[in-house]
DNA sequence: GTATTTATACTCAATTTGAGCATAATTATA
DNA sequence: TATAATTATGCTCAAATTGAGTATAAATAC
């Protein structure tokens, strides 16, 4: 068993943190090298001789290449199929990728080395953004072309089916990574088309920035997983400033699930919860002043750990 | 860099599968060499030439060591820390583990090579299972040894209080890694005394058999797993023979959950959930005989993919 | 000082949950 | 053969939660 490929192990993070009512993801740019003129995130090599722990590889890279601080880190999926991340110089060699979420908040958003950029998450899914309704391009470029594929698939049928929904209600906001999975699989994402999978661009009219090697799949596995679980655990509160508005809160539940909620049921639930603090002050911007509040931590909280139960608004028109 | 340690990657899998009230795994009992006397994984390298994905090598080293046909299969975690599962026979290398959740249902039991059993998964993890109430070792040793470890080590006050609860109501049944990694940073597991964390041998008051490498570790992963994924997708049927009785599905949820469920409501909520067909069968054993019913696939379900929103049964004496 | 904007309070019906009582259809046993 | 024990299923009912508002308060903008 000598000439097995070596296998090597990358570390990639999204960064994720909010402003306003966006959600953002820091990327590294591309230094414009003719090679590679997509973004990326920021990623390396695990070495396991000076990183004890993978987190602490994460963490290097990130401070190198990034320099943000990160609060919440967690693990989100290793990918190791061949051909996903190959790398063609070195063809006796497998790379295994293994995909980090992290929170940070504004205050820590940091500048560090190098040329790099936040950027709003659903302009690599737009797809996936349903606060103003649902998105445009699903009925006009990308169930079509689903269709078109499906004549030549239909044993994915189901798959599609379940991701994408068939009517309204049918979505299911969790489900980012399979429906990036079966984009990628039909040759609708430029990440397809240049890995070789079709010999069509087919991807052109679809919206949605593409990154570098396997970075959009695990993006989207990322966003998958922090719309999941920030509903059970409050994580939340990682993303916002040490004091905040309800509203600044409800922006940030919102951009996160891509949905939007309804204020006074957001309010009173948050309020159940005994999550939060409050601080005497008041911030004021353009109407009435909003009361700031904090995040209470572990001890103090009656329900230890479960996360924000939200209730989407759906207002009736139909 | 030419003398970083190489790495490997070994896949294992915890199968499980439920018989009567019992959760169970498959484990590769000890061959009693002398070495090894723990029971272990099924596991094997990943090997990138021979296989396209670490699934398809899972499945390999499954079909090989237990011969176990897998129904749901998904990937837990991927551990990189060194020392938890190092090979001291070849210490210029670094091994990194990727667990794996399967399950399967009875009728996929099979047999295969070599020495192996299915053993209850609580016969690991005695403090999980709340079925009889609470845990008798939880107060005869788990909590003492907690305490005089928090006296030496009192920023973990924290950590344990989360995971082990102060008093009852406390007690979150998904934390099951949270709190066998205390437990094994405490020294009361016999790994991290063979892994030579603590002089003493102070783990062994504390009931729950060990198993090799990191094991049980990937083992309280998948407990944790199943016991959260179940609530929101529907993966218990996985585990059910083609047709059960209603009895049946909620002995399996009781089994994952380590709790007992309230029978009337248990029933209410499963039929509302839509995800049973009746078959017009009956199953006749002991008092009246129970209607027997099979899932309902995908296509046909209103909710399609939600899971078991189980509601447990507190009887009132307190 | 009136319109606009945003925050917060409160209401109310519909639904869901938690707990238990009642009844049905069997097998085990006196 | 009657009666007990056992298991399954049906139904009720109050409490809590949710979904969708209306109403009011406290600012700024014009």
């Amino acid at each position: 068993m000598t000439d097995a490929p070596e296998i090597f192990i990358d570390i990639s993070t999204a960064i994720m943190c909010v402003a306003g009512d966006d959600l953002l993801c820091r990327m590294v740019e591309p230094q414009d090298d003719a090679n590679n003129h997509r973004p990326r995130l920021p990623f390396g090599p695990f070495m396991p001789d000076q990183h004890r722990t993978m987190e602490i590889g994460l963490r290097h890279w990130v401070r190198e290449q990034v320099g943000v601080d990160l609060g919440h880190v967690e693990q989100l999926y290793t990918f190791a199929d061949q051909g996903r991340q190959r790398d063609f110089e070195a063809p006796d060699t497998h790379t295994v990728s293994v995909g980090y979420l992290a929170l940070a908040n504004q205050t820590a958003r940091g500048s560090g080395g190098g040329a790099s950029l936040w950027r709003n998450i659903y302009s690599f899914f737009p797809w996936e953004d349903w606060r103003d309704g649902r998105p445009a391009c699903l009925d006009e470029s990308i169930i079509p072309a689903l269709d078109t594929w499906l004549t030549a698939a239909p044993e994915a049928q189901e798959r599609v089916r379940l991701a994408f929904g068939r009517d309204r209600d049918q979505w299911d906001e969790e489900f980012v990574l399979e429906r990036y999975e079966i984009l990628y699989e039909a040759g609708l994402t430029e990440e397809s088309y240049l890995e070789g999978r079709n010999p069509e661009p087919l991807y052109q009219g679809i919206p949605g920035t593409s990154l570098q090697l396997d970075h959009r799949r695990i993006l989207a596995t990322a966003l998958g997983r922090l719309r999941g679980k920030f509903k059970y655990r409050p994580v939340i509160f990682d993303l916002m400033a040490p004091q905040f508005t309800l509203t600044q809160l409800q922006k940030t539940a919102e951009a996160i699930l891509g949905v939007r909620l309804h204020k006074q049921n957001f309010r009173r639930m948050v309020e159940k919860s005994n999550f939060l603090d409050s601080t005497g002050k008041m911030e004021k911007s353009r109407g009435r002043p909003a009361e700031l509040f904090r995040f209470r931590h572990g001890d103090r909280a009656d329900r230890p750990l479960s996360g924000l139960r939200v209730s989407s608004s759906r207002p009736r028109r139909g």
